[in-house]
DNA sequence: CTGTATCCCCCAGGATACTG
DNA sequence: CAGTATCCTGGGGGATACAG
């Protein structure tokens, strides 16, 4: 009777939800970014990611590693290299991701002028 | 000299983690695909969220309307009543949440599988 | 019915130091 | 170079009570 909105099914905001907690944290979306298309190690990341602390990247990288976002490849030589780079799912991922930054940058100005509207107000 | 890489572009990823802020936040994409389509009522609202107390409830909205992503609009009867609904952006917003849900489908199986893999490790 | 005001807890994530 | 181990703080967000 009410409505379909099958978009609003328990399940289907669940995965929403779990995919906004993978990309939504501070660092990810900017890593993945920074593994588009190549292949980068540890210190190329951290400085591409400007002011991002070791710990983080490498929690961050974990986490992408853990969803079979990326894959990391160790080296054994000295001194030691590791290689970080895109899986297929992450450069679908990526895809989605390039969908927001597309979204992103139609909206900004519209979203700051209502800001500026609501709060002076 | 090196790659294009737009996409890492500084403003680019900022206007990125800005949306991500908008709508990675703990209820904002839930209330967004309830006002799918309809206009809604705040206890409405409250009870199709379900958990979401009112104190988030109403931050939420706010943070929506201050974007111009949602409309609120009061009727002075008795008892009081407000109707909140999407804007042309909010519904925009809501077709890249979409994409977001089509990906999370896509993947939700490969996802939970590499977790466990990575896991009992 | 539609909110606001308080209090409070937890943990994401920064700073810093150390290691193989 | 590529991380781990600790310590610590801010603020997101839950519970609850009150208000127009």
């Amino acid at each position: 009777m009410s409505q379909p909105a099958e978009l609003c099914e328990e399940g289907r905001l669940a995965l929403i939800r779990d995919v906004l907690e993978r990309i939504g944290d501070k660092w990810s979306v900017v890593v993945i970014c920074q593994l588009d298309d190549t292949t980068r190690r540890f210190n190329e990341l951290s400085r591409m990611s400007s002011p991002i602390t070791k710990r983080m990247l490498s929690a961050t990288l974990q986490g992408l590693e853990r969803d079979g976002l990326v894959t990391r490849t160790v080296y054994d030589t000295k001194p030691p290299r590791v290689d970080y780079a895109l899986t297929p799912r992450g450069i679908s991922l990526l895809k989605v991701v390039r969908e927001l930054a597309g979204w992103a940058e139609a909206n900004a100005a519209g979203i700051l002028e209502s800001r500026s509207g609501y709060d002076a107000r």
